[in-house]
DNA sequence: GTAAGTACGCACAGAAATGTAAGTATCAAG
DNA sequence: CTTGATACTTACATTTCTGTGCGTACTTAC
């Protein structure tokens, strides 16, 4: 039989796992960008800067829910990661613009992936919690 | 000058938004589906589910910093939303084997994508919080 | 007899995420 | 001169998430 499921952490070559990138082992980095991504408003956040540079007020209409203070603490982690862009004007009522970085670009379209997906079978979805009833 | 930003929530037909799916609107049942797919440890589990089926000790194991509560209520969700099949045999130490539905070998495919986006790009992330340090 | 493995459920607690409300500084509109 | 828009920040409250530890019912191993 075969064990595939054991001790995945005990492998040689830990920290090589880290520098890579292993979102199966604890305490890996990686797991903290995927939670930025992952976020409720990260993944939003990406989609709406996937085709246009937004600012502030205009993202947050366009991201319908969100808080001011989210949106900002969203923004400054997409922005420590590397995948967002943060451009200030120095005008007198503040202009801010956010757009995504290369890196941000090629993020972006990989949750926007998932979330067409999910997008596209939430009847599949629906009906399985409609049929489960009771 | 087009203004994209404007208000998406007040567009018509709200409801068909709903039913389709749609992440840029508040309340949107289809958040829900993303939050778990999403979430700390639903990633992981779709990612170790993918080729395997798995029992949830092995599981455990697996998806390296898990609880055990977590893990169980994670696998709900999962289910709840037709991810994930529970298979119990009725055996005297309990056996339990957890597995994929087609609809979640769909899903999970989606987020690997995104998973593996990351590990691969985990290097140049890290180099960024370098250079920023200061 | 004692410990461990299996697959959890339950209760409590602490951490983290998120929301709400208010404040900052400046300008334009009414 | 009051209101609204801009882009936030800070404090505080709440909700949600996640972890820890214990209990279950039964079997195998020591």
């Amino acid at each position: 039989m075969s064990d595939a499921a054991s001790t995945p952490l005990d492998d040689a070559s830990l920290s090589g796992r880290f520098l890579r990138g292993d979102l199966l082992s604890a305490n890996c980095p990686s797991r903290d960008v995927l939670k930025h991504m992952t976020s409720r408003w990260g993944v939003l956040v990406l989609i709406a800067l996937e085709h246009q540079t937004l600012r502030f007020s205009a993202l947050r209409r366009m991201v319908g829910g969100v808080s001011e203070r989210m949106l900002a603490q969203t923004l400054k982690w997409l922005e420590g990661d590397g995948l967002v862009e943060r451009i200030e004007y120095d005008v007198v009522p503040p202009h801010v613009e956010y757009r995504l970085t290369p890196l941000g670009q090629e993020g972006a379209a990989k949750v926007r992936i998932l979330a067409d997906w999910i997008e596209g079978n939430m009847p599949a979805i629906n009906q399985h919690w409609q049929s489960r009833q009771g």
